[in-house]
DNA sequence: TGCGTGTATGTCAGATCGGACATAGCATCG
DNA sequence: CGATGCTATGTCCGATCTGACATACACGCA
């Protein structure tokens, strides 16, 4: 799965959520299966953009290379639950978590938070 | 990791935001039993503004009542997982549910998070 | 009081998950 | 070339989760 190409067409028109409804999933599925996916694409960002090694990360969880390498795959063995713990070992806020799920965009053409912020 | 202990500590019945430290867990852990009381609340929130009961949503979400119980009572037995896809069946996108974890209050009073809405 | 409805709690068998391990593919380096 | 480091995939088996059920509590009503 090429992340590039994804973050393509979710910044263009929204592409990524029909191939779930291709294989016969029904929309809560889908929505589901999205929201796996927005969180395994930000723990690769996070983790590489750390410099760590999938191992690394793993060590850090208390799991595995290859759970890690699956979790970032989206594995259907992989679960929210431990996405989210990923998240959290590797330093991500509940809301930079939310703004993966929800948020706009994480695109950094933006130069302003989505709402007003910083004194 | 310490299920376990998390459970006896959860179901000894604790309160929101400060407990967790008082509990001995870790930033991390807290990070995410915060993640989960938010994806709660909103479920149950969500689930009384529709007027359902937990029965109805059970039904709707392929699961049962007393699941429903634990879910909206964040039980230590009930996962993100599970939370999200209750959340999906009652109708929420993934930008509500990324706000529930990310906290960005959308319109109301942040303060009354126990369930104030007694107006 | 008894009944209906909605919710909370405990339990359990079966389903799913997750860490660990093996193994393979791919670069890079000496 | 072999060696090293990082990642991907497949497979176990113990750990955890989940739906279902039983049951209890609360409230309103007739």
């Amino acid at each position: 799965m090429d992340n590039a190409k994804k973050k393509n067409l979710e910044g263009a028109g929204w592409r990524v959520g029909s191939a779930e409804e291709f294989l016969g999933l029904t929309p809560e599925e889908a929505a589901f299966v999205e929201v796996k996916l927005a969180l395994s694409e930000k723990l690769k960002a996070r983790r590489t953009q750390q410099g760590m090694s999938q191992a690394q990360l793993a060590r850090r969880l208390g799991s595995s290379q290859s759970r890690v390498a699956k979790m970032e795959a989206a594995d259907a063995s992989v679960t929210v639950d431990l996405l989210v713990r990923g998240l959290i070992a590797s330093g991500a806020s509940k809301r930079e978590i939310g703004n993966a799920i929800g948020g706009v965009a994480p695109r950094q053409a933006r130069t302003g938070r989505t709402r007003g912020n910083a004194a």
